[in-house]
DNA sequence: CCCCTTAATGATACTATGTATCATTGCCCT
DNA sequence: AGGGCAATGATACATAGTATCATTAAGGGG
């Protein structure tokens, strides 16, 4: 079983993350991942990315909590936090600290990459589709003598309405 | 007081995060920026601050309660997570998952930015100085109207050794 | 330089988050 | 279809972070 694409996020992390699969590709994607890594999908596990992929926001771990118990009661806690570990490795998610309250999960990309903007009065994260980095890991690739494979950009600023 | 230069870390932030002072310089500009906001510059504050410059490597949020209550007994543990908060909030550290078991706090620099190299493998982290973003945030401002006040870049690369 | 205001503290008790354990289940390969 | 073993669910636990509140001390104004 293929892991540590990403280092886990281990304990915290799960309270961290928030989720932000919008599409059917994103879950497709994800359960590939998965299938490839040898891990075996699960009911549990199932039901994670499925409440993942429901959500049109970010989730903290206690409310893939709920929403798991919601959707399967029959899901132990620890089997959810066990799955976001174990999507955290596999650079399916990736915990971040986005407020003080709502740490969330991000979804990488399939190349390992995530990109947001965060205001720091609103906390409203604006998901940055393309975010111009290629020069600059170049960059650090010949720098650092190294294979870049996977980063996250966060970007702090104030958004409109805020401004 | 101003604060909100980056949203707190809230709750999970403290341990989470680890510290990467490394200079005097470092130190001398968070007491500077603390003060600037507002904020009183006490006892507790002190502690932390200076565990965090006279350590080498990142520190968890235990490490740092650990390191305040050595050097000043009296200083109580409340007090230590609050001040992290607040330098949480100030900019002059930041929250990241690095590894499972030794979550850090990470020092931005004057001007609100951050970047290292993370080896998903063995978990060590190499600061990166100049990491060449300067023509890709120009860009990210054009495109979403933003004045970007600080980023925190996460590259994901094997090291030479695990390599 | 010493009050005085009030931000900040320290102590305690608490809540919430994540984890170890282990007998049991069920995924998936053949 | 069956069996090996990864993964589960339940429980109890450990640890991280917070609310509360009486008390202290930072530091600005007089």
């Amino acid at each position: 079983m293929r892991l540590d694409i990403v280092p886990s996020g281990g304990r915290w992390c799960y309270s961290v993350l928030v989720s932000t699969f919008r599409h059917e590709a994103d879950l497709r994607f994800a359960v590939q991942r998965l299938s490839e890594s040898g891990a075996k999908l699960t009911r549990a596990r199932r039901a994670v990315l499925e409440v993942l992929a429901d959500s049109r926001k970010h989730l903290s771990s206690t409310e893939i909590v709920a929403g798991v118990l919601r959707r399967s009661p029959s899901v132990g806690r620890a089997s959810v936090f066990r799955t976001l570990d174990l999507l955290s490795r596999l650079a399916i998610v990736r915990p971040t600290f986005l407020s003080g309250r709502a740490p969330v999960y991000v979804l990488m990309s399939a190349d390992g990459h995530h990109a947001h903007i965060v205001c720091p009065r609103c906390l409203k994260v604006i998901e940055i589709d393309e975010c111009h980095l290629s020069r600059a890991l170049s960059k650090i690739e010949q720098e650092y003598d190294i294979h870049v494979a996977g980063h996250l950009l966060e970007v702090y600023s104030l958004c409109a309405p805020c401004r």
